[in-house]
DNA sequence: CTGAAAGCGCTTACAG
DNA sequence: CTGAAAGCGCTTACAG
């Protein structure tokens, strides 16, 4: 697999490399004559040139590369952000370096390192518990980074993310507008502010009602037998009772449990969901859900980051998109 | 953004970039005494040094880039796969490009020149319909690929697929030992061989008997709806009857039919599905299923890369591992 | 045990 | 309108 170069193009164009180099990069303003212009072009057209973004990366101390760090990629929500984010990206002339952490901090550093080397321009970043030590390490190093979804306590950083406390306010008053007797949060036993703002604006309305509210928290593990297990423990049907999962991978967990226990929504529950998987459409009712604007996510995400890359400022912008309450069948 | 380099190692530690690469690399046979070593790593360190790959990839004319070209990554199917892929290319030095073609040829071969450009040492591919052009310019390049999932009928590839035809087969077997007296093969109007294969393997069978069997195939796009329009036209409640459906996305889709219009599994009719996903664990009934060894195609398939990246041969080994039937109570 | 030098494939300021 | 030359950050054969 010998390649060719911009060498060989000139030694058989006979030319200089810059002059190739030059009609490659279409420069204005350093005018080639159009004929040496063309048989440059043959010759790399015949030779089968492709450009050498490496060595054109060295030279210019710009990859064109960008990083994404998904906290978990087999959840269809990064998945599908990624999948946005590499078109957003590749529309600004970037390719795409994904890389999924599992939630665990030091594979998050690992990628984080890994990312540096391989030079990449910027990194799109979605924290995770512990990480902030890599995250500082890049602050340090001036590296222009986003986050996305998620965000740091204690770190401001620019980055976009959704209306968590606010959209967990409004599908708590749509169900205390139902009059249920007793309102059950499904979320995460965790830190990460996000989860704790939707946890935090859902139980912020009940306080001024005085309907009964269970939480259920689990670890990010084991997701499945943790929500089967309490929902289990909790759940009482002689109640008139919604719930409201906080992620979509509670969401399954927890739809899951209704369908081997053939407890019918909304006639014998009502719920709620996080996030749109296509999950929920095999489920046998409707299930109303919460939605988050992925594409518009991944587009703004991208524009920050390439404006942290031309023009680094460390007190970016963060930005606070509006989720959608997406009404359907699942509450009654 | 300024980043440190060997060169100001060098001077830090008053050697030559020589040395220092050579302690850098831990190069054994070019001995350095440990006073310098030590003096180096601690500059290093202290100017938290991060070696620049891109020069490293210039020199060594090695990216330890792979590339991976699925059909289409927002299925859970492809998703999974590039997941392991990436660790699995991960143990063995790679970093992985990701891209989604979404069975598009013209993106498939701007995904191949955005790879090449970059540098990949090699690629895994799962070649779309009208593919063909560009994978020949890869190969007349001797650019290492080798193919996942799906094969090309008339270019002899390296690559790791399931027994396409046998699994079919065996469903079919299966479903005839049943005595239904109608089954249903629910597939794409397509000229991929692999699904092909799904579709030979299962009539096979069938001429062997007097079961009537009706084909359903459907466009790529649109698939939900052709789905729902063909099963509709087809599905004749009052025979006892089964549906085999060739891949996840007409998995989903056919289920999906049957929520909505309330055919219950396995009461009013059987079914078996291909691939394993989130959303048949929402569906009320058990879903029969053929399992893929995503972990095992993900490991041979980087695997087989590495050994045509270090050993480039065009008649590489075509590997078929053998996917399984995982019966749940969806038939009866 | 250590260093000077060449070179990977590009870009670009400068000179002519 | 075109070219010679320097340099991006590395590695390594060679010399000492």
């Amino acid at each position: 697999m010998k390649r060719a170069s911009i060498k060989d193009i000139a030694r058989l164009a006979e030319v200089s490399v810059a002059t190739v180099s030059y009609v490659l990069n279409q420069k204005e303003g350093s005018r080639i004559s159009e004929a040496t212009r063309k048989r440059i072009l043959e010759v790399a057209q015949n030779i089968n040139y492709t450009p050498n973004k490496i060595a054109k990366s060295l030279k210019m101390r710009k990859s064109k590369l960008i990083g994404l760090i998904v906290a978990d990629i087999s959840n269809d929500f990064y998945s599908n952000i990624a999948r946005s984010i590499e078109d957003e990206a590749m529309k600004l002339g970037y390719t795409l370096l994904i890389g999924s952490c599992d939630e665990n901090p030091e594979k998050f550093k690992r990628l984080t390192e890994l990312f540096s080397e391989q030079q990449v321009d910027g990194m799109i970043i979605a924290p995770v518990v512990d990480s902030d030590e890599a995250i500082n390490k890049l602050i340090r190093e001036e590296y222009p980074i986003v986050t996305i979804d998620r965000y740091l306590k204690n770190i401001d950083l620019p980055g976009v993310m959704i209306n968590n406390s606010e959209i967990s306010e409004q599908i708590c008053d749509y169900l205390l507008k139902k009059n249920f007797t007793e309102l059950i949060y499904v979320g995460y036993d965790t830190e990460l502010p996000h989860l704790l703002d939707r946890e935090n604006g859902f139980e912020k309305r009940i306080e001024k009602s005085d309907v009964k509210v269970k939480r259920i928290l689990t670890g990010i593990h084991n997701i499945t037998e943790e929500v089967h297990h309490q929902l289990k423990a909790n759940l009482d049907l002689s109640k008139k009772t919604a719930i409201y999962f906080s992620s979509n991978k509670l969401g399954i967990a927890g739809l899951r449990y209704l369908i081997d226990n053939e407890i019918k929504v909304p006639a014998d529950v009502s719920l709620v969901a996080f996030d749109e998987t296509e999950a929920y459409y095999l489920f046998p009712s409707e299930v109303s859900f919460v939605q988050q604007p992925l594409a518009e996510m991944a587009r703004e995400s991208v524009k920050l980051l390439d404006n942290q890359i031309n023009n680094y400022n460390p007190k970016g912008e963060r930005m606070i998109l509006q989720a959608k309450f997406m009404e359907r069948n699942s509450v009654e």
